[in-house]
DNA sequence: TTGAAAGCGATACCAG
DNA sequence: CTGGTATCGCTTTCAA
């Protein structure tokens, strides 16, 4: 096994291919406004010359140099996300990859690049002001949002383009942001759970201070509302989006007096602490218990989560990445226009099955 | 499904605290030379003239143009990395993200950032030449090697710093690799399970056109050769480092007349597979099959792998990409030394316990 | 110890 | 349609 080298006439001076705008403009005896003006595609030059320049650039293989062009139009043609390191684990990374990945393809389609900063979580405020300040990048995205969520405040003041994937109740001023409508997903999550006669029912959420788990809160507490049945605030946890959470979160609802017969998990990681947390009690999900989760339908959960509806979710969230990407490229183009938003309706919760009800 | 745009208005004035180095040093009656001086922590500087400068600049608030910066000294002080989409999927997200953790950090504490570029597999050699041949980064990192990985060949004649996270058998001219000894830990894996009495040992492989799960079966094959074991092919199977992967695999192995009574699996997520096929064929794990894996020991597995074997793998693979991070840096500073390489052995392996063997 | 001036490599305005 | 020239904001010789 051993590698081939090729090697063509193509002779080396200098690095290859670093030729710049002004030497190649000289081989053409051109200034290099018409040769700029021809790579760029602008009308007004002529269609001989520029095909000229085009097959001159192809054949000394020239390539703008991306450091001066920014600097020259003030633009960087980036954008920045923040990573807290925190938020670097579980199956949330499945969330923020797809999410990104989603976004990264909308970026390299229009010519733009994603800036990555993984900060320690303390710095995570300081690494959007350090973007925007230093106009590093054109925009950001801001992802997880809290409740009141001091970056939308800080970035509102840094007055730089931004996203927010989800929504932070609390603050006034209008921002740009796409949200997943989680409290009508949550709604009917609940609902269909009533529906079955459910009235013990159990919510396994995610930490509260994310502002998509209070939405979720509010979906659970609505639906228990509209049919009448009193919220029993023994039977709700809030934590981490994980499966020890949600095991030992269950563990606590069932070990109640007046257990519930249903279980709302906020995410499929969470079901799959309930599900070993309902088992353990030598209890059958879907005959004892039924279990109704945002992300997924538990039944399917041994299989390492690769449902129809888990993969349904992981596009969605592709898909968010990506509108988020071209509303953020959008206020980045036309910069005095007013914030739009998007609110998603959750489609893929609809189908989720959840067993018999409880007297079945 | 419906979509509600909301519109608001907002004004802008003009970025807050945006002055530059000229204005800076207009204030400050001095030239922009001292006082650049002064920042970068130039030793000629007066102190008095520096602590005068640092107040100024900190009272105006001033930041550095990082575009003026980088076009000025010809560094993009960052760090490209190339995704290709179809990498962006299931488990292999985790090393992906927590090696990119770990370089992120490393990139962050030295003033540098990580830009990513997310495409479709085929343009993937085309975004590593973007990346150089355009000056956009200083440096690329190149994950997950394949047998004479042509981004190597590339990288080597465009002439930029690089740092491959495994390495690419095949490639003669010397690069900078960081490495887990493949061969050392599976051959150590195989052997333990041949000490427990098998003779008829299973391989759920990666696809063999990774470098690493190439060297995977150098190891699992001399294992067998040592112990004067014949290798059977019909007891290995490569292909994706997925559930569904190592469950079909497994099962096709088990269905052989003469099935084994061990499997080494190559990674957590084949071996889930492996295990849902064992039960499935009503064996029992521990008993009639001995399962090893290479990153883990597949009797915690049905606690999502929440384990501290899981735990340390992840955590090398977040030291592995700060190391890489740091050999890359060191390589961009000093753009004329020779190539390092490291090859890390993988301890954790061998504490896995696999049960007793098959006469047990 | 400080400053004037020449880049860095593009873009973009204003003439012609 | 094409060209001269200022500009972007900082770094970095070279002189003083």
């Amino acid at each position: 096994m051993h590698v081939r080298i090729e090697h063509t006439i193509t002779l080396c001076y200098q690095q290859a291919g670093t030729l710049n705008l002004r030497e190649l403009s000289k081989q053409l005896k051109l200034s290099q406004t018409t040769v700029s003006r021809a790579l760029n595609g602008y009308p007004e030059v002529n269609e001989a010359t520029r095909k000229r320049v085009t097959e001159a650039a192809e054949k000394y293989q020239y390539r703008p140099n991306v450091r001066a062009q920014t600097l020259a139009t003030g633009k960087s043609k980036s954008v920045g996300h923040v990573i807290p390191l925190s938020k670097q684990s579980e199956l949330v990374n499945m969330v923020f990859s797809d999410f990104m990945a989603g976004a990264g393809l909308v970026y390299a389609e229009h010519g733009y690049t994603m800036t990555l900063s993984i900060v320690r979580d303390d710095d995570e405020l300081d690494a959007y002001s350090a973007f925007a300040e230093r106009g590093a990048v054109d925009g950001v995205i801001v992802q997880g949002p809290t409740c009141d969520d001091p970056r939308i405040a800080r970035l509102l003041r840094l007055n730089i383009p931004f996203v927010v994937h989800g929504r932070a109740s609390g603050i006034e001023t209008p921002y740009a942001w796409l949200d997943v409508n989680n409290h009508r997903a949550i709604k009917a999550a609940t609902q269909s759970l009533i529906d079955l006669g459910h009235r013990r029912i159990g919510l396994i959420n995610g930490r509260e201070q994310m502002d998509f788990a209070l939405r979720r809160r509010a979906g659970y507490e609505a639906a228990l509302a509209d049919a009448g049945i009193p919220a029993d605030p023994a039977l709700t946890r809030s934590g981490d989006m994980s499966e020890p959470n949600g095991y030992t979160a269950a563990c606590e609802v069932l070990a109640y007096q007046n257990p519930p017969t249903a279980f709302v998990a906020s995410s499929i990681v969470i079901a799959l602490g309930v599900k070993r947390a309902i088992e353990e009690h030598g209890l059958t999900i879907g005959k004892d218990v039924s279990v109704i989760c945002f992300d997924d339908d538990i039944s399917y959960l041994p299989n390492a989560g690769r449902t129809p509806q888990f993969t349904a979710m992981r596009s969605s969230v592709h898909a968010a990445g990506a509108r988020c990407a071209t509303l953020l490229l959008e206020r980045i183009k036309t910069p005095g226009a007013p914030p739009s938003s998007e609110l998603w309706e959750a489609e893929f919760v609809q189908g989720a099955s959840t067993g018999p009800g409880p007297h079945a």
